[in-house]
DNA sequence: CTGTTAGCGCCTTCAC
DNA sequence: GTGAAGGCGCTAACAG
């Protein structure tokens, strides 16, 4: 019977270099304090290289009580948006030697038991939170854990960490595209009003508005949650509220964009001609929608990386980190929009 | 100063039920041969219970060489069908006490190393491997770390243990749904030709032809990859070869039906008026194109969560599993597939 | 400059 | 039926 083939052990790197396990962990890890020849240095390195020795995270976690692991909790990975954030948030994981896992809370799902699972059952280090369900709730969870967290794309009251793209701005440029092309009856699809993203970007729209000397007309903002299906829903409602019709729309998301659309086109109203629309986040799918959507592109796999490396340094007590808004966002002009007609 | 409040251990549950710390393991992970009073027993859950005991994976990996994690490597997150399998395994592996970590390969890495970072660095005790780029490589590189894992939707030479879905008999029904319109000119976009499913769908699709008394026509099948630009520049290259055009199209992806209908729109050819569209694999995004596609539904979260399943099962020493092939698939009619014009 | 000691929380073995 | 001992691989504290 064969002996199974472990892993090197630190020890076997000391061995074979001739020193003893703790240098070898010394000087793996870089300690400062730890004064070593570099002949010995070297022999230490190149023992572990030629061994391809990998530390054990488990036993390194068991001894400095840390699992090298952060949860990112997301609403659903079907979407643009959360896929991106998600992107950003593992190329950050791994810069940093973190692993990273996903827990998915699927809508019948209480948010608070999943920071629980992932915080006590998974030990994670820390979290990244991209799904605030309720913010009265699910806050007072997260801070019971006494866990580190950061929000990703949403801020809360008494929550100094998050990173969140500039909603209000892009929403701003969008209503400033449209109102270049000689639109004055915009309206909005606007997410659902009690959640910090549709705040935000309602209020971008009520700056564009009033900048190009637009008055606000309640009539033409209409909830219509994130989805395609919310995003039909409301444009549908719009058509039906008797108010005259907007001759563009500025959608709170790309995929209420893109369900809002497929209403107009069944009402044999045409876009642009008959109405422009423009949709927050790009995507790919917004090239593939008839005709192609023009949007607000935003970083969010910037936030996503941003977020996790913050989260990271904050948990190795390097820094303390503050709420970070990202500045840049830019207007991609595709199909959907036109100059108003006549 | 006051003391860290530390997660509950073994010992503390062993002290509040008045027993000793392996009393408690063995009664916790029900250990048959054990034998113990039904009183003490309850006992022991109860202390349990009370301090919400979590064993801490990382002593318990330690002492038993295993993490307690699989590693999932996708090639992309924003795609409905890995989102889908993602969730499925996600699922899966909650259930059975796992964790997951997400691997996403983006196009530059190389996939050996992934593989060998999730074994090497991570430690996960299996993969669950959704994307192979390279049969070639990849299958040996895996093999190579001799660590048990799992193929999601695709099979290779000499790699037992796979979970599919009919990619064939899907394929089928979709031509079967065209052939029932009266098309008779039927072409397929048609993935890239040297992967599994491409060239799977491409066999259902020959015997749809077969099954119908067509005979297959090359110049009518089309290389397209599995994107929407793909999908757009194959359904291109169709229209430019000269041949005579089809009536009817059966792509390999749903993101292709959508890339394809993009360039269709563009040359002015009416969906489903001039041509119908078919697309395999149904999503979300199916329902906001214009028109609405019809696709083939396929048990894409039910193949995620039974890979994963059986994958634990084997890691855990319960039974050898070999390749599945889910069965179910079904049509979704939707807009985009009409009768054929006279 | 480098080695020794001890213990993180758990589970397996063996003795009571 | 139950407890004591030992060790998984690593690192912090302390000796040399």
């Amino acid at each position: 019977m064969r002996k199974k083939s472990h892993s090197p052990t630190i020890s076997d790197v000391a061995k074979r270099a001739g020193v003893s396990a703790p240098a070898v962990s010394r000087v793996l890890s870089a300690d400062k304090d730890f004064v070593v020849r570099d002949e010995t240095r070297q022999r230490i390195i190149d023992a572990a290289k030629e061994l391809n020795y990998q530390p054990s995270q488990m036993a390194r976690g068991l001894r400095v009580s840390r699992t090298f692991s952060l949860g990112i909790v997301t609403p659903e990975l079907d979407n643009p948006v959360h896929a991106r954030i998600i992107y950003g948030a593992e190329r950050a994981a791994a810069d940093h030697g973190y692993s990273l896992l996903i827990a998915h809370r699927s809508p019948d799902m209480d948010e608070a038991s999943i920071y629980e699972r992932l915080v006590r059952h998974n030990r994670v280090d820390g979290l990244i939170v991209a799904t605030l369900q309720d913010e009265q709730t699910g806050v007072p969870a997260l801070k019971k854990l006494d866990h580190p967290f950061v929000l990703v794309n949403r801020k809360a009251k008494g929550v100094p960490h998050y990173v969140v793209i500039d909603d209000e701005g892009g929403s701003k440029k969008a209503v400033e595209h449209l109102v270049a092309l000689g639109h004055r009856r915009i309206a909005h699809l606007a997410g659902e009003s009690h959640r910090y993203n549709a705040k935000c970007r309602l209020r971008g729209y009520r700056a564009g508005l009033k900048e190009a000397g637009l008055v606000y007309e309640a009539g033409l903002v209409v909830e219509s949650g994130y989805s395609q299906n919310g995003g039909a829903a409301a444009m549908r409602e719009l058509l039906d509220s008797g108010v005259k019709r907007p001759t563009a729309i500025f959608a709170a998301t790309l995929l209420a964009a893109a369900g809002a659309m497929s209403v107009l086109r069944e009402e044999g109203i045409r876009v642009p001609e008959d109405v422009s629309m423009v949709g927050f986040n790009d995507g790919s799918i917004a090239e593939v929608l008839a005709p192609p959507l023009t949007t607000v592109r935003t970083p969010i796999d910037e936030m996503g990386y941003q977020a996790t490396s913050a989260l990271i340094k904050h948990i190795e007590g390097d820094e303390e980190f503050v709420g970070t808004t990202l500045p840049s966002t830019e207007i991609v002009v595709r199909a959907s929009t036109a100059p108003v007609s006549q």
